[in-house]
DNA sequence: CGAATTTCAGGTAGACTGAAATCG
DNA sequence: CCGATTTCAGTCAACCTGAAATTC
Protein backbone atom coordinates (compact mmCIF):
# COMPACT_ATOMS: atom_id res chain seq x y z
CA UNK A 1 0.00 0.00 0.00
CA UNK A 2 0.81 3.61 -0.50
CA UNK A 3 2.40 2.41 -3.72
CA UNK A 4 4.62 5.36 -5.30
CA UNK A 5 3.93 4.25 -8.75
CA UNK A 6 0.20 5.52 -8.05
CA UNK A 7 0.99 8.67 -7.48
CA UNK A 8 -0.85 10.70 -5.20
CA UNK A 9 -2.79 13.76 -6.01
CA UNK A 10 -4.50 11.52 -8.84
CA UNK A 11 -6.91 12.56 -11.25
CA UNK A 12 -6.11 16.07 -10.35
CA UNK A 13 -2.71 15.46 -12.79
CA UNK A 14 -4.65 13.73 -15.52
CA UNK A 15 -3.63 15.61 -18.34
CA UNK A 16 -7.31 14.97 -19.63
CA UNK A 17 -8.24 16.54 -16.07
CA UNK A 18 -6.27 19.55 -16.74
CA UNK A 19 -7.30 19.85 -20.02
CA UNK A 20 -11.44 19.91 -19.09
CA UNK A 21 -11.27 22.20 -16.70
CA UNK A 22 -9.02 24.79 -17.97
CA UNK A 23 -11.13 24.33 -20.83
CA UNK A 24 -14.29 24.98 -18.38
CA UNK A 25 -12.72 28.15 -17.04
CA UNK A 26 -12.33 28.84 -20.77
CA UNK A 27 -15.93 28.17 -21.83
CA UNK A 28 -17.17 30.51 -18.74
CA UNK A 29 -15.37 33.46 -19.84
CA UNK A 30 -16.63 33.76 -23.45
CA UNK A 31 -19.88 32.50 -22.54
CA UNK A 32 -19.86 35.62 -20.00
CA UNK A 33 -18.48 38.11 -22.99
CA UNK A 34 -21.49 36.96 -25.07
CA UNK A 35 -23.98 36.76 -22.78
CA UNK A 36 -23.27 40.14 -21.93
CA UNK A 37 -24.17 41.05 -25.38
CA UNK A 38 -27.09 38.80 -25.40
CA UNK A 39 -25.78 36.36 -27.37
CA UNK A 40 -24.09 32.90 -26.91
CA UNK A 41 -21.48 30.61 -28.50
CA UNK A 42 -23.64 29.29 -31.61
CA UNK A 43 -24.79 32.56 -32.30
CA UNK A 44 -20.93 33.62 -32.53
CA UNK A 45 -19.94 31.02 -34.80
CA UNK A 46 -23.30 31.40 -37.34
CA UNK A 47 -22.06 35.26 -37.59
CA UNK A 48 -18.74 34.62 -38.08
CA UNK A 49 -18.92 32.22 -40.42
CA UNK A 50 -21.75 34.05 -42.41
CA UNK A 51 -19.38 36.54 -42.33
CA UNK A 52 -16.16 34.69 -43.57
CA UNK A 53 -18.40 32.71 -46.50
CA UNK A 54 -20.91 34.91 -47.51
CA UNK A 55 -25.07 33.71 -47.22
CA UNK A 56 -25.86 30.31 -47.58
CA UNK A 57 -27.99 27.72 -47.21
CA UNK A 58 -28.54 26.59 -43.13
CA UNK A 59 -26.83 22.87 -44.14
CA UNK A 60 -23.81 24.71 -45.90
CA UNK A 61 -23.74 27.16 -42.73
CA UNK A 62 -23.90 23.78 -40.64
CA UNK A 63 -20.92 22.05 -42.12
CA UNK A 64 -19.03 25.33 -42.25
CA UNK A 65 -19.71 26.06 -38.72
CA UNK A 66 -19.04 22.52 -36.76
CA UNK A 67 -22.45 22.96 -35.95
CA UNK A 68 -25.14 20.16 -35.99
CA UNK A 69 -27.83 20.64 -38.87
CA UNK A 70 -30.89 20.05 -35.75
CA UNK A 71 -28.97 23.18 -33.77
CA UNK A 72 -29.19 25.49 -37.08
CA UNK A 73 -32.80 25.53 -36.61
CA UNK A 74 -33.40 27.15 -33.76
CA UNK A 75 -29.75 29.33 -33.83
CA UNK A 76 -31.02 31.31 -37.06
CA UNK A 77 -34.43 31.61 -35.39
CA UNK A 78 -32.59 33.18 -32.31
CA UNK A 79 -30.50 35.33 -34.89
CA UNK A 80 -33.67 36.39 -36.97
CA UNK A 81 -35.50 37.00 -34.08
CA UNK A 82 -32.75 40.19 -33.18
CA UNK A 83 -33.09 40.81 -37.05
CA UNK A 84 -29.15 40.19 -37.22
CA UNK A 85 -29.36 37.80 -39.91
CA UNK A 86 -31.77 37.39 -42.41
CA UNK A 87 -33.75 33.68 -43.62
CA UNK A 88 -34.99 34.16 -47.37
CA UNK A 89 -36.24 31.06 -49.23
CA UNK A 90 -33.76 29.84 -52.13
CA UNK A 91 -35.59 30.50 -55.35
CA UNK A 92 -32.94 28.48 -57.05
CA UNK A 93 -33.73 25.13 -55.00
CA UNK A 94 -37.36 25.13 -52.96
CA UNK A 95 -35.26 22.80 -50.30
CA UNK A 96 -33.21 25.78 -49.05
CA UNK A 97 -33.25 28.70 -47.42
CA UNK A 98 -30.22 31.71 -47.76
CA UNK A 99 -29.21 32.97 -44.72
CA UNK A 100 -27.26 36.30 -44.99
CA UNK A 101 -26.05 38.95 -42.05
CA UNK A 102 -27.73 41.60 -41.68
CA UNK A 103 -25.85 45.17 -40.91
CA UNK A 104 -27.19 44.79 -37.41
CA UNK A 105 -25.86 41.74 -37.66
CA UNK A 106 -22.50 42.56 -38.74
CA UNK A 107 -22.05 45.50 -35.56
CA UNK A 108 -23.01 42.25 -33.29
CA UNK A 109 -20.27 40.08 -34.92
CA UNK A 110 -18.08 43.04 -33.94
CA UNK A 111 -18.97 43.45 -30.86
CA UNK A 112 -18.36 39.41 -30.14
CA UNK A 113 -15.03 39.73 -31.77
CA UNK A 114 -13.83 42.15 -29.31
CA UNK A 115 -15.33 40.33 -26.44
CA UNK A 116 -13.82 37.28 -27.26
CA UNK A 117 -10.37 39.70 -27.89
CA UNK A 118 -10.68 40.12 -24.41
CA UNK A 119 -11.44 36.93 -22.79
CA UNK A 120 -8.39 35.42 -24.15
CA UNK A 121 -6.37 38.21 -22.73
CA UNK A 122 -8.08 37.03 -19.51
CA UNK A 123 -7.32 33.31 -20.42
CA UNK A 124 -3.99 33.34 -21.06
CA UNK A 125 -3.22 35.94 -18.34
CA UNK A 126 -0.26 33.74 -16.23
CA UNK A 127 1.48 32.92 -19.90
CA UNK A 128 4.12 35.08 -21.25
CA UNK A 129 4.08 35.00 -25.10
CA UNK A 130 6.41 32.17 -25.63
CA UNK A 131 4.37 30.38 -23.21
CA UNK A 132 1.19 31.59 -25.07
CA UNK A 133 2.77 30.70 -28.73
CA UNK A 134 4.00 27.20 -27.66
CA UNK A 135 0.30 26.34 -25.83
CA UNK A 136 -1.44 27.14 -28.87
CA UNK A 137 1.27 25.40 -31.21
CA UNK A 138 0.44 22.22 -28.72
CA UNK A 139 -3.23 22.28 -28.68
CA UNK A 140 -3.19 22.96 -32.20
CA UNK A 141 -1.18 19.90 -32.67
CA UNK A 142 -3.83 17.72 -30.73
CA UNK A 143 -6.83 19.71 -32.27
CA UNK A 144 -5.68 18.42 -36.21
CA UNK A 145 -4.89 15.01 -34.96
CA UNK A 146 -7.99 14.12 -33.35
CA UNK A 147 -10.25 16.09 -35.95
CA UNK A 148 -8.92 13.88 -38.45
CA UNK A 149 -9.36 11.01 -36.20
CA UNK A 150 -12.81 11.87 -35.91
CA UNK A 151 -13.81 13.19 -39.79
CA UNK A 152 -12.22 9.73 -41.25
CA UNK A 153 -14.00 7.66 -38.98
CA UNK A 154 -17.22 9.07 -39.20
CA UNK B 1 -11.12 45.49 -46.20
CA UNK B 2 -9.19 42.35 -45.97
CA UNK B 3 -7.40 43.84 -43.39
CA UNK B 4 -4.22 41.82 -42.52
CA UNK B 5 -4.61 42.39 -38.73
CA UNK B 6 -7.89 40.66 -38.90
CA UNK B 7 -6.61 37.33 -39.43
CA UNK B 8 -8.38 35.12 -41.58
CA UNK B 9 -9.08 31.77 -39.97
CA UNK B 10 -10.36 33.78 -37.39
CA UNK B 11 -12.59 31.89 -34.70
CA UNK B 12 -10.77 28.14 -35.50
CA UNK B 13 -6.88 29.92 -33.94
CA UNK B 14 -8.51 31.34 -30.44
CA UNK B 15 -6.67 29.90 -27.57
CA UNK B 16 -10.11 29.45 -26.45
CA UNK B 17 -11.81 27.62 -28.85
CA UNK B 18 -8.45 25.36 -29.36
CA UNK B 19 -8.68 24.61 -25.62
CA UNK B 20 -12.31 23.95 -25.46
CA UNK B 21 -12.80 21.75 -29.05
CA UNK B 22 -9.31 19.77 -27.68
CA UNK B 23 -11.23 19.40 -24.48
CA UNK B 24 -14.16 17.97 -26.09
CA UNK B 25 -11.97 15.01 -28.06
CA UNK B 26 -10.46 14.69 -24.48
CA UNK B 27 -14.29 14.30 -22.95
CA UNK B 28 -15.53 12.13 -25.77
CA UNK B 29 -11.90 9.83 -24.90
CA UNK B 30 -13.00 9.44 -20.91
CA UNK B 31 -16.39 9.48 -21.30
CA UNK B 32 -16.36 6.06 -24.30
CA UNK B 33 -13.86 4.44 -21.63
CA UNK B 34 -16.03 5.01 -18.38
CA UNK B 35 -19.20 4.11 -20.48
CA UNK B 36 -17.52 0.62 -21.56
CA UNK B 37 -17.01 0.43 -17.59
CA UNK B 38 -20.92 1.32 -17.01
CA UNK B 39 -19.54 4.70 -14.90
CA UNK B 40 -19.90 8.62 -15.87
CA UNK B 41 -17.12 11.27 -14.61
CA UNK B 42 -18.76 11.61 -11.64
CA UNK B 43 -17.96 8.15 -10.68
CA UNK B 44 -15.06 8.16 -10.77
CA UNK B 45 -14.47 11.08 -8.89
CA UNK B 46 -16.62 9.98 -6.27
CA UNK B 47 -14.95 6.61 -6.06
CA UNK B 48 -11.39 8.39 -6.25
CA UNK B 49 -12.59 10.68 -3.49
CA UNK B 50 -13.51 8.15 -1.29
CA UNK B 51 -10.58 5.88 -1.50
CA UNK B 52 -7.58 8.85 -0.74
CA UNK B 53 -9.36 10.70 1.90
CA UNK B 54 -11.97 7.65 3.43
CA UNK B 55 -15.84 7.39 4.29
CA UNK B 56 -17.30 10.86 4.70
CA UNK B 57 -20.44 12.85 3.95
CA UNK B 58 -21.99 13.52 1.04
CA UNK B 59 -21.47 17.24 1.63
CA UNK B 60 -17.46 16.66 2.58
CA UNK B 61 -17.36 13.97 -0.76
CA UNK B 62 -18.94 17.31 -2.62
CA UNK B 63 -16.27 19.65 -1.46
CA UNK B 64 -13.37 17.41 -2.49
CA UNK B 65 -14.01 16.29 -5.35
CA UNK B 66 -15.57 19.39 -7.05
CA UNK B 67 -18.98 17.73 -7.60
CA UNK B 68 -21.88 20.27 -6.68
CA UNK B 69 -23.76 19.38 -3.40
CA UNK B 70 -26.86 18.32 -5.16
CA UNK B 71 -25.87 16.31 -7.79
CA UNK B 72 -23.96 14.26 -5.16
CA UNK B 73 -27.48 12.19 -4.47
CA UNK B 74 -28.27 11.23 -7.65
CA UNK B 75 -24.58 10.04 -7.81
CA UNK B 76 -24.46 8.38 -4.76
CA UNK B 77 -27.78 6.93 -5.69
CA UNK B 78 -26.50 5.32 -8.97
CA UNK B 79 -23.28 4.36 -6.74
CA UNK B 80 -25.11 2.49 -4.20
CA UNK B 81 -27.67 0.89 -6.77
CA UNK B 82 -24.74 -1.00 -8.38
CA UNK B 83 -23.60 -1.49 -4.11
CA UNK B 84 -19.97 0.13 -4.93
CA UNK B 85 -20.38 2.01 -2.31
CA UNK B 86 -22.45 1.76 1.18
CA UNK B 87 -24.36 4.95 2.74
CA UNK B 88 -25.11 4.54 6.36
CA UNK B 89 -26.58 7.30 8.63
CA UNK B 90 -24.12 8.62 10.72
CA UNK B 91 -25.42 8.15 14.25
CA UNK B 92 -22.92 11.14 15.75
CA UNK B 93 -24.76 13.80 13.35
CA UNK B 94 -28.52 12.32 12.12
CA UNK B 95 -28.35 14.97 9.32
CA UNK B 96 -25.21 12.78 7.89
CA UNK B 97 -24.52 9.72 5.94
CA UNK B 98 -21.47 8.55 5.78
CA UNK B 99 -20.64 7.36 2.30
CA UNK B 100 -17.80 4.53 1.98
CA UNK B 101 -16.26 2.19 -0.75
CA UNK B 102 -16.93 -1.33 -1.14
CA UNK B 103 -14.61 -4.02 -2.16
CA UNK B 104 -16.24 -4.12 -5.36
CA UNK B 105 -16.01 -0.10 -5.71
CA UNK B 106 -12.73 -0.54 -4.78
CA UNK B 107 -11.91 -3.22 -8.07
CA UNK B 108 -14.44 -0.45 -10.07
CA UNK B 109 -12.37 2.22 -9.53
CA UNK B 110 -9.25 0.24 -10.59
CA UNK B 111 -11.03 -0.37 -13.62
CA UNK B 112 -11.76 3.10 -14.42
CA UNK B 113 -8.01 3.87 -13.63
CA UNK B 114 -6.71 1.74 -16.11
CA UNK B 115 -9.43 3.32 -18.30
CA UNK B 116 -7.99 6.15 -17.78
CA UNK B 117 -4.40 5.34 -18.33
CA UNK B 118 -5.29 4.17 -21.81
CA UNK B 119 -7.20 6.96 -22.97
CA UNK B 120 -4.44 9.49 -22.26
CA UNK B 121 -2.53 7.91 -24.07
CA UNK B 122 -4.62 8.14 -27.10
CA UNK B 123 -5.61 11.59 -25.95
CA UNK B 124 -1.77 12.92 -26.11
CA UNK B 125 -0.44 10.34 -29.12
CA UNK B 126 0.56 13.05 -31.16
CA UNK B 127 3.03 14.91 -28.52
CA UNK B 128 6.53 13.56 -27.36
CA UNK B 129 7.02 13.12 -24.17
CA UNK B 130 8.91 16.89 -23.85
CA UNK B 131 5.70 18.10 -25.18
CA UNK B 132 3.98 16.26 -22.87
CA UNK B 133 5.78 17.90 -19.93
CA UNK B 134 5.14 21.05 -21.77
CA UNK B 135 1.61 20.54 -21.91
CA UNK B 136 0.39 19.90 -18.72
CA UNK B 137 2.97 22.19 -16.91
CA UNK B 138 1.26 25.05 -19.39
CA UNK B 139 -2.26 23.65 -18.36
CA UNK B 140 -1.47 23.46 -14.56
CA UNK B 141 -0.58 26.77 -14.45
CA UNK B 142 -3.43 28.27 -16.31
CA UNK B 143 -5.76 26.15 -14.16
CA UNK B 144 -4.20 26.93 -10.83
CA UNK B 145 -4.72 30.68 -11.77
CA UNK B 146 -8.38 30.46 -12.56
CA UNK B 147 -9.62 28.17 -10.05
CA UNK B 148 -7.89 30.82 -7.26
CA UNK B 149 -9.68 33.53 -8.95
CA UNK B 150 -13.03 31.36 -8.82
CA UNK B 151 -12.34 30.57 -5.47
CA UNK B 152 -12.19 33.52 -3.81
CA UNK B 153 -14.42 35.68 -5.46
CA UNK B 154 -17.30 33.02 -4.59
C1' DC C 1 -35.80 5.98 -57.00
C1' DG C 2 -31.99 7.92 -53.81
C1' DA C 3 -30.05 12.13 -51.79
C1' DA C 4 -30.24 16.65 -49.73
C1' DT C 5 -32.62 20.04 -46.82
C1' DT C 6 -35.35 21.81 -43.09
C1' DT C 7 -37.70 20.93 -39.02
C1' DC C 8 -39.13 18.87 -34.70
C1' DA C 9 -38.87 15.75 -30.81
C1' DG C 10 -36.06 13.72 -27.91
C1' DG C 11 -31.70 12.32 -24.85
C1' DT C 12 -27.06 12.98 -22.74
C1' DA C 13 -23.33 14.57 -19.19
C1' DG C 14 -21.82 18.34 -16.73
C1' DA C 15 -22.57 22.38 -14.14
C1' DC C 16 -25.59 25.23 -11.73
C1' DT C 17 -29.78 27.69 -8.80
C1' DG C 18 -33.28 27.60 -5.42
C1' DA C 19 -35.89 25.93 -1.93
C1' DA C 20 -37.65 22.69 1.49
C1' DA C 21 -37.03 19.64 5.59
C1' DT C 22 -34.16 18.05 9.13
C1' DC C 23 -30.95 18.50 12.62
C1' DG C 24 -26.71 20.60 15.53
C1' DC D 1 -32.00 31.76 15.35
C1' DC D 2 -28.18 30.54 12.48
C1' DG D 3 -25.83 27.14 9.82
C1' DA D 4 -24.97 22.58 7.84
C1' DT D 5 -26.85 18.63 5.47
C1' DT D 6 -29.68 16.00 2.36
C1' DT D 7 -32.98 16.03 -1.10
C1' DC D 8 -35.82 17.44 -4.99
C1' DA D 9 -37.18 20.28 -8.78
C1' DG D 10 -35.68 22.95 -11.99
C1' DT D 11 -32.40 25.56 -15.64
C1' DC D 12 -28.65 25.85 -19.11
C1' DA D 13 -25.43 25.49 -23.42
C1' DA D 14 -23.41 22.21 -26.20
C1' DC D 15 -23.67 18.07 -28.58
C1' DC D 16 -26.01 14.27 -30.48
C1' DT D 17 -29.74 10.75 -32.61
C1' DG D 18 -33.74 9.83 -35.18
C1' DA D 19 -37.38 10.63 -38.00
C1' DA D 20 -40.70 13.15 -40.86
C1' DA D 21 -41.90 16.13 -44.92
C1' DT D 22 -40.41 18.44 -48.91
C1' DT D 23 -37.85 18.97 -52.96
C1' DC D 24 -34.04 17.91 -56.24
Amino acid sequence: MDDPSEPRGGWRTLPSWLLTQTANHAHRLVTDGFSAADARGYHYRVLATLDEFGPASQAALGRRSGIHVSEMVATINELAERELVERAPDPADRRRNVVSLTTAGKRQLRRLEKQLAERQEELLAPLSSDERKRFTDLLSKLLEHHDRRSGEAG
